[in-house]
DNA sequence: GCCCAGGTGGGTA
DNA sequence: TACCCACATGGG
């Protein structure tokens, strides 16, 4: 079996086992998904969604209206997420930056290549390769994969991808192995896969799905 | 009360 | 380049 075969496998495996949530109340605007992605960030989902929640019934989510918002009203809505001094100050400086570099909006990114908007993003500080991409793909349906903790480390143990590989590898060789029409499905089965039965730290769990496809790959990392 | 979730930027050798 | 650390909350 070829990699590439293999790959697919995986993923079909996985088209099984999981079901792809409703992307209905995802928001599909690109601040709105910059801002969600920010607060996700070394954050677990119901503290993101609890602190984005907050944010949105004291703010609305423009980068105008968070540009000019007090640093300690950011603060103070978003302090169940964790880490809110930092991200409420690269909320402010994150809005304010759109505001005076593109005009206030990020609709450049529809209109420009995948690798000009990556770098347009990931310019503002606070967005490195996977806040960027998230958004990217997400808001903007471009063909590429972002490699959060999850991925990589599933990545990795189904032999997917190198074990050394950093960050840019990881992603160049997921979006060589599959289709960009499943790159957003890939980026979600593999998270589930991740958080259900390989964990960080962990063996691969015995019920695996995909055991049977990764041979070697038994060890916690 | 400890461990886990988990991205970015800044620092050190 | 390759690692180490700060950031901070809520849930198991």
């Amino acid at each position: 079996m070829t990699q590439e075969e293999r790959a697919q496998e995986i993923l079909t495996i996985l088209r099984r086992t999981f079901s792809l949530p409703d992307w209905e109340t995802t928001p599909k605007k690109p601040f709105a998904t910059l801002i969600r992605t920010v607060l996700s960030q070394a954050t677990n989902d119901k503290n993101r969604d609890k602190a984005f929640k907050s944010l949105s019934e004291k703010f609305h989510i423009t980068p105008t209206v968070l540009s000019e918002a007090d640093v300690k009203a950011i603060e103070e809505a978003i302090r169940i997420g964790g880490l809110y001094r930092n991200k409420s100050r690269v909320i402010k400086e994150l809005s304010r930056a759109i505001v005076e570099k593109f005009n206030g909006t990020l609709d450049f990114i529809y209109s420009t290549s995948l690798e000009e908007a990556r770098n347009l993003l990931m310019a503002l500080s606070g967005i490195g390769p996977k806040t960027a991409d998230v958004v990217l793909l997400f808001s903007a349906n471009k063909p590429v994969l972002p490699v959060d903790t999850h991925v990589n480390r599933v990545s990795k143990r189904l032999e997917l991808a190198a074990s050394k590989a950093d960050y840019e590898r990881v992603r160049l060789t997921l979006q060589s192995l599959y289709s960009p029409n499943d790159y957003l499905a890939v980026h979600i089965l593999l998270i589930m896969l991740g958080r259900k039965y390989c964990k960080a730290r962990h063996p691969l769990h015995a019920s695996c799905p995909v055991n049977m496809l990764c041979p070697s790959a038994k060890l916690g990392d």
